[in-house]
DNA sequence: GTCTATATCAAGATAGAC
DNA sequence: GTCTATCTTGATATAGAC
């Protein structure tokens, strides 16, 4: 491992301590809401210096986006790692999970679907869609291997399956369960997990 | 039924085309990037005039959402008065059959979850509400019987069903699907549908 | 690379004539 | 009520000194 100037690591704490206020800003209000004065605020730089790191809006939420599927590809290694033998309907649902609780700890950016400025910024990002399609093409083989044994409805189509889980892990109806205060993290993480996988209906009861 | 006179019908006649034309709009491209510029020149009338039938941006997104409210209201009032004896679980799915139907049709504004502007004038909007609620209430009382019929989850809390029925009448994973162009508009319907109602993991084959 | 101060611009809203 | 022209504001981005 190359060694690092003190300078460059100081550059480089500053540059997550950035990445960290647009993560939480984009958490907490949107991409649209959100202000570049605010997240230079929220650092504690003037404006100007941020824009001597990231060179534009699109630029920031294009890093907070890297660095939240970096830490989704961790976490599916880490599954790897530690269940190598789990069924992969259980490895989905524990991704499922686990952006469940990273969205109720406030940390999940979620970006407009229509904003087009922003989308054209992303689709020319490629640090972003590298990791991007590292997290579609791991899930994807999931889905296809849960489908193949019977544990995801093989008449889907595995896009449609992806498509889910990635909304899912941004669903504004978990914000609305948290924000009603009627039931605690975990039940509210329970019931939407079955309802992801098990639909509205349940499963059928032996009647 | 009071008669009209003239003049008031070509009022009512254009702010049903301005509401039209927003409505499309927040269908395509959302509350923050629609413009009121845009909404103006769509209908083909100045701007200031726009702001004399309606005093706000804030104002022209809850007259479109009235307007879906009372569409929904209706075709839910048709539901009751075609089959009277339908199982309250098949008129939920009615319901999300043709929300979806709607989206795909382009016609279903969808709103940001947290543009604050936007959420305290339409908690301040009484018709919005009141219609709000009305469907609300319709939908609740077929969800607590469609449990009681144990054809819908009993162990999920009410409003969770109820917000997420809600979520998926503008859940973005169609309008992907629909970009990708891989699926029938039909097909598209039919296993979004099967998400909601019997989840990913889809109704258990009797192996 | 950091700052203060400023340019620039898009968009919501309004003035005032007809 | 409709128009043209204008006001005002908030937010992205940059200039230029240190």
């Amino acid at each position: 491992m190359a060694r690092i100037s003190f300078k460059a690591q100081v550059l480089q704490a500053r540059e997550e301590a950035i990445v960290a206020s647009v993560n939480r800003l984009l958490a907490e209000k949107g991409f649209d809401a959100m202000t570049v004065d605010e997240v230079a605020a929220d650092v504690g730089i003037a404006k100007a210096s941020l824009y001597k790191h990231f060179s534009s809006k699109e630029a920031l939420a294009g890093a907070a986006m890297i660095k939240i599927l970096e830490r989704t590809l961790a976490f599916m290694e880490k599954l790897k790692a530690e269940h190598p033998d789990a069924r992969p309907a259980e490895q989905l649902q524990a991704v499922a999970r686990w952006t469940m609780q990273v969205q109720l700890a406030g940390e999940m950016p979620s970006l407009p679907a229509q904003n087009s400025a922003l989308r054209a910024s992303l689709t020319t990002n490629k640090p972003y869609l590298d990791r991007l399609l590292q997290v579609s093409d791991t899930l994807g083989a999931w889905i296809e291997a849960a489908q193949a044994a019977g544990d995801i409805d093989a008449s889907l189509a595995p896009e449609v399956v992806l498509y889910t889980l990635f909304a899912r892990a941004c669903d504004p109806v978990l914000g609305l369960l948290k924000l009603s205060g009627q039931h605690s993290d975990g039940q509210i993480i329970e019931m939407l997990l079955s309802t992801c996988f098990h639909g509205l209906a349940g499963r059928p009861s032996n009647a």
